[in-house]
DNA sequence: ACGCTAAGTTGACACCGTCAACCACCGCTG
DNA sequence: CAGCGGTGGTTGACGGTGTCAACTTAGCGT
């Protein structure tokens, strides 16, 4: 119903162009200008165009905070393939890429955590966050087989992992402006921090 | 000018009760129940009443998010007062209190890191945070001291640890509803594990 | 040819934060 | 004691927002 070749009917177009102007204005405006009046006219449509595809503005933005999710899961995915050899090299790209991406747009990783999405338990946000948590576990237990990662309980290692590079991160965002916290201004460091600590080797 | 001994006056008065009705409605209803209509006729005032004690809504609200990471600082000392001797338990107390009593309140903590907070940069909070921050780095620098937790930076270990107990506490508070990300349900068990694998010795 | 339905539009509503203007009362000064 | 300024409080109004409802249009299958 929706592969119409070419006509210039393009059913689902404007669907992506909402997605668009949603993408659009946040980033350039903050997620406050994101209102359905203006994602309706940067989009080329009117108001309550947004109603025919999604149920409600919520909807929306998880559907976009969905996309986050997976776009940063194939970051890092590529960061690792280019990284060193080893599992561990993997890992440690990895998470500098989740840092890396997170901060080069504020926006984004608010909405993927924000309120306005974690309000409804939308099911594609969900899976979306838990494919990226469950790369993050097989690479640990890789780590682990090679004996550069201390062993354990992978999935715990894994947890520990992903909730300090989340940490750091939203600690990072929320520092309004170069504030006395010290240590807390940089992510990348605190996430090498712990993996120096949880290395076995030299 | 304030202090008006009894009278029926009371100067000052409703600014106490329009912050408690803040805080009842957040806990009772949420975030997005925290309308200045409601905290007006929940304070038995009228709605603009607010604006003559404080700025504006963001101020209102920043004001209680300030009060809360005082309290959760104190709440934090008091626990390592009570736990024991040593330096390393004194730190691993005030963790444990720090998630807990995040935990036992969503709603307070979600206001302490939210954007409505966030967005201004009100100097109180952030004084508070800092503080809050400060009494961390203290202990760590003390561990350190007994060798108990292993040498270096003693801000960078405070920062890992902060961001740590922050991540795991908000990615707790983020999943709705008993989600498939095993490991991340747990804060405690989170920085139980990180402080396992900090701690140098048996 | 004729509806059916999906897509899009405008109108209206309730609610929200906030600006403005107005009122009451206390404590001060002449 | 008269007057008065300021503090705390109120109601009215405005622009903005999400959303419900009703209406229009266009393309499709029968």
């Amino acid at each position: 119903m929706n592969e119409v070749p070419d006509g210039k009917m393009r059913r689902g177009d404007t669907r992506a162009h909402l997605l668009e102007a949603v993408a659009g204005l946040l980033e350039e405006r903050g997620i406050e200008a994101v209102t359905l009046r203006a994602v309706g006219e940067r989009a080329g449509v009117s108001r309550q165009a947004p109603y025919k595809h999604f149920a409600d503005k919520g909807e929306l933005l998880s559907v976009l905070a969905a996309r986050y999710f997976e776009r940063l899961a194939e970051e890092m995915i590529s960061a690792a393939e280019e990284a060193e050899g080893t599992p561990f090299g993997r890992l440690e790209a990895m998470l500098e890429a989740y840092a890396q991406v997170a901060l080069a747009s504020p926006a984004r990783y608010r909405l993927m955590f924000g309120s306005e999405v974690r309000r409804r338990p939308y099911p594609e946000v969900h899976e979306a966050a838990r494919g990226l948590y469950g790369r993050l576990v097989g690479v640990v237990a890789e780590c682990q087989e090679t004996g550069k990662l201390r062993g354990g309980d992978p999935v715990g290692l894994a947890a520990l992992l992903y909730a300090t590079v989340h940490g750091a991160v939203d600690l990072a965002l929320a520092r309004h402006a170069g504030e006395g916290e010290k240590g807390l201004g940089d992510p990348l460091a605190i996430v090498r921090s712990l993996l120096a600590h949880l290395s076995d080797g030299p």
